[in-house]
DNA sequence: AAATTGTAATGGTCTAACCATTTTCATTTG
DNA sequence: CAAATGAAAATGGTTAGACCATTACAATTT
């Protein structure tokens, strides 16, 4: 019903003003607010409770602070990174499993493959097509080249993600592909033969989006996913 | 290539230090860091920085500051409201709209709905037809309890998403319910057909968990959600 | 025992100064 | 004249020391 009162805080309050400030859209993007010495004098507060309101203001991703004369803070647009970097810390703090992790990737990258399916342009599938190009190459380099092909791969699903036109779901790419990263070192030692059973995936998972089937890219999503998880497990196994 | 050249901000050092410690779990959930004099001794800065590397850490979510003796930086509970703020902030932005949203949502309730029908136990399956039964009141009381209806509908996919046994999806699902919600309020409209017509969909989600049958659970969690969507849409239209 | 009060630890704020970086613009130099 | 140079000013980054506000806990009083 009711929340804590608290806030005693002057620097809150002058966030909370500044805030609304920005998200009315009296600030704009590229607008700076007045400088720290200048603001000291507005608010009547000391320079020190400024600092502090700022650093609350710049990690909320709303400013940037500019060094130098005409520096000071520049009024950001919104990003995703801000959202980014909590999530990323809230499963890191979590500690949320790789097999959490990979089914949860699972599910959203079958979405994603759905959705570019639906949505791809031509000129979206010919960027697909030139990154399958370039992990072709690697495929076919062998285990010697894997480590770059992971990174193809990690390209591809973003580009897929980005294809579906939804900030949301580029933005939880990044963060899965970054947290799951670290995984990848087993991944490593895969044989050639997996690495182009890897391409082979890819390449029906574009050959679906092209002809425009959802269903099937949807599917085709899920089980690449599921072989690299299941990759994965195997080789935990071992260790 | 290269990411941009690090400025050197003395306070962000210690940002780091002290968020490392955090998340390698040398500090765990309620312990305390030093003294705000007893880091300015550590770090060898003065108060001033200290004080701006605390209000980063509490803004990321990762200590929480206690008053008097005793007091100073705990070490919180890896909590979704800061990254409920983020988003939230990004929402306001309009850089995502309620469609990229509800878009994303479509697709991770049915995954979601999908692990339960795999992995309810007569436990979960128990609770759920409590909540259904609550719904169930609330729908059949007609429009003047709508707004508990909403509530308990969001009750009932928090649940489906425990019964995955995945913290992410509880954690997104959660992220998602708050950041939503504020645009649930024009359905506090739906007259007395859609609200039976909303609880027959839980109904039938439930009866598909039952039988276990997968596929049905992810296709009419989707069209659920969908149907909200749809809804949203018309009533926007009509304002 | 219960209530009150005092005390010390700790965060919140203030003041005043100096340092570091960057832009601007006048000055020097080729 | 044009380019290089350098001084000045604006602005963020940091420091130091002080005082206030809140709180836990112990000592004192009832």
């Amino acid at each position: 019903m009711f929340k804590p009162a608290k806030r005693n805080r002057v620097f809150q309050d002058i966030v909370e003003q500044i805030q609304e400030h920005i998200l009315s859209g009296e600030l704009k993007e590229g607008d700076f607010l007045p400088s720290e010495r200048d603001l000291q004098e507005l608010f009547q507060v000391s320079r020190g409770t400024i600092r502090e309101a700022l650093r609350v203001l710049e990690q909320k991703g709303l400013v940037e602070i500019k060094l130098g004369v005409g520096g000071g803070a520049m009024i950001r647009t919104a990003s995703v990174d801000k959202v980014t970097e909590s999530l990323a810390l809230l499963i890191r703090h979590q500690k949320i499993s790789l097999d959490h992790l990979s089914e949860f990737r699972e599910g959203f990258e079958g979405d994603i493959a759905a959705l570019a399916a639906e949505r791809a342009k031509r000129k979206d599938l010919e960027g697909l097509e030139k990154i399958l190009e370039t992990a072709r190459t690697y495929a076919e380099a062998g285990q010697e080249r894997a480590s770059e092909f992971l990174e193809t791969d990690k390209d591809f699903h973003l580009a897929l993600a980005r294809i579906t036109r939804n900030p949301i779901y580029e933005a939880v790419e990044r963060i899965v592909q970054e947290n799951i990263f670290s995984y990848y070192e087993t991944l490593l030692y895969m044989g050639d033969r997996r690495l182009k059973e890897n391409y082979e995936d890819l390449r029906k998972i574009v050959a679906a989006i092209k002809e425009k089937n959802i269903e099937k890219a949807r599917a085709l999503a899920r089980n690449h996913v599921a072989r690299f998880t299941k990759y994965m497990r195997k080789k935990e196994r071992q260790e």
